[in-house]
DNA sequence: GCGCATGTACGAAGGATGTCATACAACTTA
DNA sequence: TAAGTTGTATGACATCCTTCGTACATGCGC
C-alpha cells in the first residue's frame, strides 16, 4: 500500500452556514456538552472511543452526527476511527464568547 | 378598592437554579429568540401583546412560559396583561457573554 | 487470514416539543 | 352592566429527539 491514508472529512456546514439556534440546540444536551468541554481542552483531534459517556455506541455516533452537522465538530475519518476536532476559529469568528460560555 | 394592584409575580427558578443546557434550549428556537432580542433592547416590561410573532395566542403564552421556566424571562401580572422582563442581572451573574451572543 | 476494535446504519420505541382550536377567566373601558 | 382586550388552560395532533438493539462495514494486530 503507497501513499498516505484517506482521511476523508465529513459533511458539515460551512462556517457561513453556522445557525445560532441550531448550535444552541447542539449545546443543549448534557451529553453533548461534556463532548464540546473535552474537545475545548483538547490540543489533539480525538478519537469518539475517547470520550466516556453514559450511553451506547450508537447513540454516542447520533450525538457526534449531531454536533457535526450543527457545525460544532469536524469529523476526519483516519484508519478506522473518526476523529473528532472542535472547529473553533468558525465558532469564534460567528459566535464571539460562545466557547468561554460553554467552558466556564 | 383600596391599595396597589396585586402584580403577583409568577414562578421562576431562581438565580442558583438556572442551568445551562436549559436556557440554551430555550433560546434554541426562533420565535424565542425574537422575544428576547425584543427584551434586550426594551427599557421597561412589556406586555405580551408588544410582540408580533407569526404563532396563535396559545402558541405565544407556550412560548412565554418556556422563557420564564428557563430563568430567561420574569413574568409579572398586572392587571389583565403579562409584563414581561428579561433576568438580566441573573443571566449576567450565571453566563457573561451569553446575552451579547444573542444580540450580536 | 482471523479475531478484535471502532464506529455506522437502520428501525423501533418512548418521550418531549411546537402548534392550534376552543373555551374560559379576569380586567378595562365605554 | 356590557362589550372588548388580554392572556390562560386544556386537549389534540404531528413532528422531532433520544435511546437502544441488532446487524454490518472497515481497519488493525497477532
Amino acid at each position: 500500500m503507497t501513499g498516505a491514508a484517506p482521511r476523508r472529512q465529513l459533511p458539515q456546514p460551512s462556517r457561513d452556514e453556522l445557525r445560532l439556534t441550531a448550535v444552541l440546540a447542539a449545546l443543549s444536551d448534557e451529553i453533548r456538552l461534556a463532548v464540546v468541554r473535552d474537545l475545548v481542552t483538547a490540543t489533539e483531534p480525538l478519537p469518539c472511543s475517547a470520550f466516556v459517556l453514559p450511553v451506547t455506541k450508537a447513540t454516542m455516533t447520533y450525538h457526534f452526527r449531531v454536533l457535526r452537522e450543527a457545525g460544532i465538530i469536524e469529523q476526519r475519518e483516519q484508519g478506522n476511527r473518526r476523529m473528532n476536532r472542535l472547529r473553533r476559529a468558525d465558532l469564534d469568528a460567528r459566535f464571539p464568547g460562545l466557547l468561554d460560555l460553554v467552558n466556564a
